[in-house]
DNA sequence: TAGGCCATCTGGTCCT
DNA sequence: AGGACCAGATGGCCTA
């Protein structure tokens, strides 16, 4: 099953963590993120939150003095503030990455691990590319070309010694082009 | 309805 | 000590 193009999903974060199920509240115009933000809101993830306290984590300052209690939530909400943040980080790269790696259906958001696949191939079928042509220029002369290629053997070679030990199977150099085009085809065909 | 993908929370561990 | 990083858990959204 695929995940077709769909529009960014946006959550408001939690603003406190002591909230349990009891209260619903439906989702409002979500922007952005923070403690700020989310003032007066209460998530799906706080209800999320009330469901684990059930049989899961303990919540922190679940016990203990008022003030340490409260210290200690103050500081989870931090926490998971700069989680989010990184979390959006990591989500931005991943577009960046997106719009860099040419893909044929570009309605289809590629998903994280469909991104990475392609982006791998991606690197190896140029890599390939570039090495066989700066050899072909130079065949067995000066230049960067042997000594590139020289390098990149010897990384496969590597790679094929660790990967077999792990039971990865890595294409042949001549392979990486093949390859990526495949994933395209697959990622095209929705499969 | 099942399964894929995702956002978020959370606690543990590592790093500065 | 505090922040970054990580992985597990959970529930929502979407598509076939």
């Amino acid at each position: 099953m695929k995940t077709k193009n769909r529009p960014p999903r946006r959550r408001v974060p939690a603003q406190d963590p002591e909230a349990a199920a009891g209260e619903r509240t439906p989702d409002g115009p979500q922007q952005g993120s923070g403690l700020e933000l989310a003032k007066g809101l209460r998530s799906r993830t706080v209800r999320a939150q009330g469901a684990r306290a059930e049989g899961g984590r303990r919540r922190p300052g679940a016990s203990g003095p008022g003030g340490r209690r409260e210290n200690s939530v103050q500081r989870r909400l931090e926490s998971n503030e700069r989680e989010r943040q990184r979390m959006h980080k990591l989500n931005n790269a991943f577009q960046a990455l997106r719009e860099v790696i040419p893909h044929v259906r570009a309605d289809k958001k590629l998903s994280k691990i469909e991104t990475l696949t392609l982006a791998k191939n991606y690197i190896k079928s140029l890599t390939s590319t570039i090495l066989t042509m700066s050899s072909g220029r130079l065949p067995g002369l000066d230049g960067p070309g042997p000594k590139l290629y020289q390098h990149y053997q010897q990384q496969q070679q590597q790679q094929a010694a660790a990967g077999g030990a792990l039971g990865a199977t890595e294409p042949q150099p001549e392979g990486h082009l093949q390859r990526y085009s495949t994933q395209i085809h697959s990622f095209r065909e929705g499969s």
